[in-house]
RNA sequence: GGAGGGGUGCCCGAGUGGCCAAAGGGAGUGGACUGUAAAUCCAUCGGCUUCGCCUACGAAGGUUCAAAUCCUUCCCCCUCCA
């Protein structure tokens, strides 16, 4: 008895904020049988700059930890080193080993913050998949249908949409599933929208005689701008290695609906306090008290409380109170006299003296806290002279 | 292999000889407002010391006073037939 209540335990802190989990029956049997799972869930071998949005997944995996299971942190590398040429244009460039080892170096790093790193298995795709001739490739190619592979979203859309697949890209889910196999893992991770994927992993180990996997998926986080996932090549994330005071903005920046669903993505506070937030915003509550917390529970666990609180006094005073930041970056000039949008453009505050000029124009530049909206204007530098282009670009010069 | 459709600025997407640095939307940026780098509204959104010039509509040539728009060749994508 006392050990049925332990799998229920764990099996409602594995469950919150899960989107799916199929199949829940299965898994408590499994936790009967096996009690150490092997727990898998697969990272690209590319970019390791870890964004909020990952920490989804992330942080469960972490529960599993604590839960003491075996976690799996596959990195595909061989697809990687294959190179994926999804998005046709830009064919994506091709890893060499040195660059995959260097990658999973910084993933260790970075994925350090949340997991234990110390009782984390990190494994390679590369290990099964150099070792497959090709005889056994079409094997496994015949475990599944085309149709079948067509029912995948993203298929479907671009094949109607009469976009271009590639053929290789029918071996990604398969090979997926195969790293499944290759592990013996019993339940795998994945991002809503890797359903499909992870249900190939089913799939494909009944195939090879084993026990299908137990598959969760988290939901994908929405990015600053609310809509689209957060990513990096949409510009709409928070790294976890940013700047506290990066952080505080962009936390900041997102919108009142989006806060909560950060606060149950993200953080650790309790649903029941969520939900109590919610209805003191209904009953006149200002949301931006809540959101500045949010942005505290964030950072406070990537750079620490102290980190945090500094973050927060440097919000208010340049975004609320509009003053000059305390330590803002110095800048010696040899040349003394400026043309004013070259010398925004030069010190990176704009990409070209043409947009350094619209600046000027549509009043975002200060010189000494006096607004200057002459484009012509000529600065001669003599003694310090505070200059701001932009809601959040400062310098002092000298 | 055959027939047809298509490649436009960061993204989506109009434009079929001059009025096109190219409609519209999104993103971005700035301003106003404010309780937030929320929401909303407005402006801006290729480069250049900018009332002008330069570079641009898959690539390279050509026709024309004038081309994103017409012609030639090439590259790439899609659909149907085989």
């Amino acid at each position: 008895m006392f050990f049925m209540i332990e799998i229920h335990k764990q099996i409602e802190i594995i469950k919150r904020g899960c989107v799916e989990l199929l199949k829940e029956e299965e898994l408590v049997e499994r936790l009967k049988k096996k009690k150490i799972l092997t727990v898998k869930a697969g990272f690209d071998p590319t970019a390791p700059d870890i964004h909020l949005g990952h920490t989804v997944l992330l942080r469960k995996m972490r529960k599993f930890q604590e839960l003491g299971h075996k976690v799996v942190f596959l990195i595909g590398d061989y697809t990687g080193m294959i190179g994926d040429p999804t998005g046709k244009n830009q064919t994506r460039k091709q890893l060499t080993k040195e660059d995959v080892l260097e990658n999973a170096e910084t993933y260790k790093q970075q994925v350090g913050k949340i997991l234990d790193i110390d009782n984390l298995i990190i494994e390679f795709n590369s290990k099964w998949f150099e070792k497959l001739d090709f005889s056994e490739v079409i094997n496994l190619a015949s475990k599944y249908t085309l149709a079948r592979m067509l029912e995948r979203d993203d298929f479907e859309k671009r094949f109607k949409n009469e976009q271009p697949i590639s053929i290789h890209e029918f071996f990604y889910p398969l090979m997926q599933g195969y790293d499944s196999v290759a592990l013996e893992a019993d339940v795998e991770l994945g991002g809503n929208d890797q359903k499909f994927n992870l249900l190939m992993g089913r799939h494909i180990q009944r195939e090879y005689n084993q026990e299908s996997q137990i598959i969760m998926t988290m939901p994908l986080l929405e990015g600053l701008d609310g809509v689209e996932k957060m990513s990096k090549s949409l510009n709409n994330y928070i790294g976890i290695n940013e700047s506290p005071n990066n952080m505080f903005g962009k936390v900041m920046s997102i919108n009142d609906e989006l806060m909560f669903r950060y606060f149950e993505l993200v953080t650790d506070i309790p649903l029941e306090e969520i939900k109590n937030m919610k209805d003191s915003i209904k009953s006149g509550a200002n949301p931006m008290e809540f959101k500045k917390r949010l942005a505290h529970e964030i950072i406070s666990f990537y750079h620490g409380n102290e980190k945090s609180v500094e973050a927060r006094e440097y919000f208010e005073k340049v975004h609320s109170r509009k003053e000059i930041p305390d330590d803002i970056k110095t800048v010696e000039l040899s040349e003394k006299k400026w043309w004013l949008p070259k010398l925004i453009q030069e010190l990176g505050f704009a990409k070209s003296s043409g947009e350094a000029r619209r600046l000027i124009q549509s009043g975002g530049v200060k010189i000494n806290d006096e607004k200057i909206t002459d484009v012509k204007f000529e600065l001669e530098i003599k003694g310090e002279i505070i200059l701001k282009a932009g809601k959040r670009n400062f310098a002092k010069l000298i």
